[in-house]
DNA sequence: TATAAACGTCGAAGCGCTTCGACGAAGGGC
DNA sequence: GCCCTTCGTCGAAGCGCTTCGACGTTTATA
């Protein structure tokens, strides 16, 4: 591989002058720039990105902690990973990845300086990764809330907002019983805070407009979904609203409702809280909240960056709005 | 953050000593080694990677090349990565992440020497991926076949192999009218090797069997899904088993066949190309050839490092033999 | 027209690590 | 008891880049 120093050869000029041409912090004029620019082509020059974060404090590359387990909604993992990767290259920095629950890994990466910044999915309410995040140099955004956000660059999806769009929506549509069909027991258990959020958006805002609602978890498997819809319809008079937080159910829970013979929206109204591609997959396209993964993963990249760039940056937590949009799944309740 | 020279004065060394008592490759005494680890716990010290990766031409990152598109098979690819990157870490090493088309990536971290090797997933028939790899000074492996593997290393369930294995159990069982319902256009089109391959082993080995058989691609949306299925069934007689290698359409196909009244596997026999995971969450649990994805990333960076530590070990193909799991959805075919 | 400022370039000093050769001390073979 | 290894350690030379200060040359400023 051919160094600056042939650069600068073949260019005639000073090594210091190629990089200054390369990297613009100095003022070159057009006609070496073009020499340099030909003899970079020419030999196919690439920085060794070794020498360069040796000699720059700066790897250029920002670190991506994900969740790799086959579970609870690897598509959204996908989509933030994906908004992550491309909005890094934008910034024309490269991602490494982390698994979610390598600690040591995380001290490796800042210590060794292997990355200039970090990006935290899947954030629990007290996650042990956030100290060893608070004293590493490197900035981070976390996708997701802790308990105390105090000092931390959190982005996420208005999560208790979202339940209660859901909610006031389902109100609105004149349902008197709703019910939130939520995240898997063992993401609950986790306090993986976004599950929280909803439920307490979702219920505060049903009992501000004077509607009863309740709120289940919800496994994955079919048989753990046919139970939860069951016992749902079974009570009398029932929810004649369902908000459905819960993407690997989702598919069950419709399949459920069509086989109890319940007609989406005609006897049961049905929103949905993710991605718009999932809830466009649907058989009867749903109305939905959209959770916007990849928009999210971009934004955490760009808030990194700016912190980066200036360090005076504040790290402020961002809470995405929610928006609806309303599909074929509802509607207002069955007459009595 | 202390550098290899603060510990080296700690423990009253030369930083080359330090440096080989932590690589292990000159013969440190005992009483050296503790005070240098002594030392080492004492600063926190982690090595620049930077420095490192300059000094000895050896950066311990490997690329991975993952599709990010929400598209056919996410779990599928997640699980590759997540055996890619656990396995990467058991040889200390750390992964950096390329998106599937980042053609000018692959040059930016080969010859910029931020990764010593290489591990490309989703490969096509004529990827645009492999004259850049074999240019390139790092091993590489890549996971599916293209059309020329010569000079390449190369690893992938012998989907072949599992056509015909679901073919000829199909036939074992007793049928005598089979159906491969595969991958969706999409795939096929962009000559994904694994789709034709699984192709070429069920229609040969259905020949060979003196069973009827035939093969038909089959699109993601429940519309498409439940049109494939119709057509399938519409037939008389009609297929009785049926073998697929679709993980997205897969809930899909069953439910229509529900919908449609035929029971599995009273009626159809059902085999499934898929994770186990995949496979065990159905409402019927499906015998089914394990795609192995989590043990197929592991392999790869073992061959991958293997390479690495001797160049001269050669590039082989490696295709993982299919092993068939029977459970709940395959029978004799109903009596006529 | 004298003088300060900006421009364009260069040389050299690192950044933090690995690795080669050297060298004294200790151990083995005869 | 002598010579040859092996062992354990050190010093120094890089690895390929960035960046600081310096220095002639223009160009603007008064």
């Amino acid at each position: 591989m051919p160094t600056i120093e042939d650069v600068a050869r073949l260019a005639k000029v000073s090594t210091s002058t190629v990089s200054y041409a390369l990297s613009g912090k100095r003022p070159i004029s057009p006609a070496t720039r073009r020499r340099i620019e030909a003899a970079v082509a020419e030999l196919g020059y690439r920085p060794h990105a070794g020498a360069k974060a040796l000699a720059s404090a700066r790897s250029e590359v920002i670190g991506l902690m994900m969740p790799m387990r086959v579970g609870v909604d690897v598509a959204v993992i996908m989509q933030f990973a994906g908004g992550v990767v491309l909005r890094a290259r934008e910034h024309s920095h490269d991602v490494l990845l982390l698994t979610q629950d390598d600690l040591d890994g995380l001290e490796r990466v800042t210590d060794g300086s292997m990355v200039d910044a970090l990006v935290i999915m899947d954030v629990e309410a007290d996650d042990a990764r956030v100290p060893v995040l608070r004293r590493s140099k490197q900035p981070a955004v976390l996708i997701g809330l802790p308990r105390l956000t105090a000092g931390l660059a959190c982005v996420d999806l208005d999560f208790e907002a979202s339940g209660q769009l859901a909610a006031v929506e389902l109100a609105r549509l004149g349902h008197r019983d709703i019910a939130l069909v939520g995240a898997p027991p063992e993401v609950l258990e986790r306090h993986t805070s976004y599950a929280d959020r909803v439920v307490r958006g979702f219920l505060g805002a049903a009992a501000q407009e004077g509607v009863a609602a309740q709120a289940v978890t919800c496994p994955v498997d079919p048989d753990g979904v046919d139970a939860v819809v069951d016992r749902l319809l079974d009570r009398t008079p029932g929810p004649t609203g369902l908000f459905v937080h819960n993407e690997r159910a989702l598919p069950q829970v419709l399949h459920r409702l069509r086989e109890r013979g319940r007609a989406v929206p005609g006897d049961l109204s049905v929103i949905a809280l993710c991605p718009e591609s999932t809830a466009h997959a649907q058989q009867v396209p749903l109305t939905s909240i959209d959770l916007p993964a990849e928009r999210i993963g971009s934004l955490a990249v760009d808030m990194v960056m700016a912190r980066l760039r200036d360090a005076s940056v504040p790290a402020e937590t961002r809470l995405l709005t929610p928006t609806m949009t309303s599909r074929a799944s509802t509607g207002a309740p069955p007459a009595r």
